[in-house]
DNA sequence: TTGGCTACCGCAAACCGATGCAACTACGGC
DNA sequence: GCCGTAGTTGCATCGGTTTGCGGTAGCCAA
């Protein structure tokens, strides 16, 4: 397998175990290709292990976000994730009629953020940032 | 009075009724200066109203978001709403460690957010977009 | 003023995500 | 290979927000 092998070696350095239902959430959201919600992961990880607690989904999707090895995406009022590949950094643009997501470069918040670190020391979580608003599509309506 | 003659006479002029339940809730949150959390403006509309209830609240809050009344802020993970006042634009900077707010002139984003419009034809919907982080304070400890 | 239509409210229950706790187990040390 | 312990899990529950439903009341027309 690929890509999370650098995670699993991240959690292991930082004193964090390695236990099935961690490499399940893993392998499944390193399996899609884009985000997936969290209902969505519990469902595929009671595939492999029928008795996952969705709690425990939470729990590691929170920890993994921490570590830097997801980024959450909202989307209506639900909690997404995708891995984070760092060849491969970008934002999220969220139709708030019809749920449409559109990947966004984070060139375009380069400038923006750079503003907020040197007027207000502020340092803004731009890899867990999504955009809402109305796509073109649903403006036309 | 004040402010909110207009939100009235629009939500009339929508086919929306006006309410008691919604002249409290825009009453207190025309009040208060700066953001109000729901379950605020709960108590407070119990006090003229014993009986309102948690999901009006909720409802009217929702509604006066929609038709830009009332602007969203998201702290911690509570729905916070403040009044919209068109001659003092603002966002909010929200540090993830200690739920510490700032606001932050529109005049950040506006190169941004045109960009979007003209790229993706993608309309972001700033009034309500809360920016996450860390601030100086926390950034050092 | 009265009557009727329908938006709105209160209530209750559902929903998503977070958390406290006791039992369990991964893993470093012997 | 076995043990001890501290990190983790499953379960139950909770807090904040949303939704479905039947009764209520705001608003318009006559």
């Amino acid at each position: 397998m690929s890509g999370h092998e650098s995670a699993i070696t991240r959690l292991r350095a930082q004193g964090y175990r390695i236990t099935p239902q961690r490499l399940s959430v893993l392998d499944i959201v390193a399996a899609r290709t884009g985000h997936i919600g969290a209902d969505e992961v519990w469902h595929l990880a009671k595939a492999q292990h029928p008795y996952v607690d969705l709690a425990t989904i939470y729990r590691t999707l929170q920890l993994l976000k921490r570590l830097g090895v997801v980024t959450e995406v909202v989307i209506g009022n639900k909690l997404h994730f995708e891995l984070a590949d760092q060849h491969n950094r970008h934002n999220h643009m969220v139709c708030s009629l019809c749920d449409a997501v559109q990947t966004l470069s984070p060139d375009y918040l380069a400038e923006f953020s750079h503003r907020l670190e040197q007027e207000f020391g502020f340092t803004p979580d731009l890899d867990n940032l999504t955009i809402g608003g109305k796509c073109s599509r649903c403006q036309s309506a």
